[in-house]
DNA sequence: TTCACCGACTTTGGATAAAAAGTTTTTATT
DNA sequence: AATAAAAACTTTTTATCCAAAGTCGGTGAA
């Protein structure tokens, strides 16, 4: 049987789907009370997964004064990308010529429920589909530190992602280069999967960077 | 005047130094009571302090069983170590060319007081130093993100890095190395300091790695 | 002996409440 | 009206307490 989750556990996974879903924007004050009610438990689990996402760098804290949802610039942007194509470069080198069979199938199986989603316009959906699909291809490399970082990076983008994924052409550009990428790794062709993922990263900050632009800073 | 800290970030300090300094060996389980009176606070911010150190990786969580610092198995080390040399590669890359001569003065000085270190036989200071040293030079590139990271792994090598350190012969490499180092970031010589830092992180891992193997592992 | 169960003991997890710090509003003074 | 000080309020931080889970040792049946 599945043992019952810490309330620390279940604290941590909803602030995690509230970031992700934007029901906590960036800049916003965390109130540990209201935050503790809404979700039935005290305020000392609360602050622990809060502790957590702070090491994560998805909240900041002042201390006496709170934890707030941390806010992107133009500069963190340009980094989290910079880092981003360093270990995914990586992780496609080592990974995509072990590529199997069934790999392959399941990252196209993550393709076809994303182009669903798509379809049914659930963008909270698309954002966790994209991200499996990203992701089953990075794990291929089955270095599990390398793929934690690439995954805590994916992690500050969060906030930012269902903003992207709002605009209809990004989400059709973004099937369409899922579909080329499936193709590239099937083949276990690594140069080609290098430049796919890398114009699909760089298409990707051109246009954060233009959502950032318009979104309002919290001072 | 400086504000005072709180028993949370007071707490999270020493405990990051137990476990630089050894006091805390990689298996061991935290007893946060013990650890809370050893340091005149109350278990919730211990508690919050190892959700900290946990996030980091540098101890592991077991809900109800408690935290123990981590271990790591020659998979992890070597994992470590592949990402560090992506990292700090890209560092070297981006940073040494744009070393100033205050720069470098600053990274000689780490090297001349690790050197004091050694001859009085301080392991802890000179682990101190080494990573002031490195970091020194890695934070030339000026990527605040990319630099966390790095940080972030050498932090889960501290555990070892004393162990490594007392090895007489690998304290004379280190300062060996070091002083080169400090030629090649002088001159500029992007591609001599990645030969070196790469020579040097080989070293280490080598000589970790058989540390490891003699390491008695908790189960 | 070996295994399973029972109970005492230890340790963690979480709720509550009091103390401390920060923020905002009000009031008094120039 | 503008500024400064004080008071009221909000929110965070920490200590304490109780409940829940896990561990360990012993007892008894197979």
């Amino acid at each position: 049987m599945p043992k019952k989750a810490t309330a620390q556990e279940t604290a941590l996974k909803s602030v995690r789907k509230m970031l992700a879903s934007g029901k906590l924007k960036p800049g916003q004050q965390i109130i540990q009370d209201a935050l503790a009610s809404r979700l039935g438990v005290s305020r000392v689990p609360v602050r622990e997964a809060l502790k957590t996402l702070q090491a994560e760098g998805r909240v900041t804290h002042d201390p006496h004064r709170g934890y707030f949802v941390a806010e992107l610039n133009a500069e963190d942007l340009s980094e989290i990308y910079h880092l981003r194509s360093i270990l995914e470069d990586e992780a496609i080198r080592i990974g995509v010529p072990k590529a199997t069979a069934a790999d392959v199938s399941d990252i196209k199986g993550f393709h076809e429920e994303g182009i669903a989603a798509a379809a049914k316009g659930d963008v909270n959906q698309m954002a966790t589909l994209n991200r499996k699909f990203h992701m089953a291809i990075y794990r291929l490399c089955n270095e599990h530190r390398l793929i934690a970082v690439i995954e805590n990076l994916w992690d500050s983008l969060d906030a930012y992602r269902v903003l992207f994924l709002t605009d209809s052409s990004n989400r059709e550009r973004t099937n369409d280069d899922h579909a080329r990428m499936i193709q590239a790794v099937k083949q276990k062709d690594v140069k080609e999967s290098l430049k796919i993922q890398s114009a699909h990263r760089e298409h990707a900050l051109k246009s954060l960077n233009h959502i950032l632009s318009a979104f309002p800073q919290a001072d």
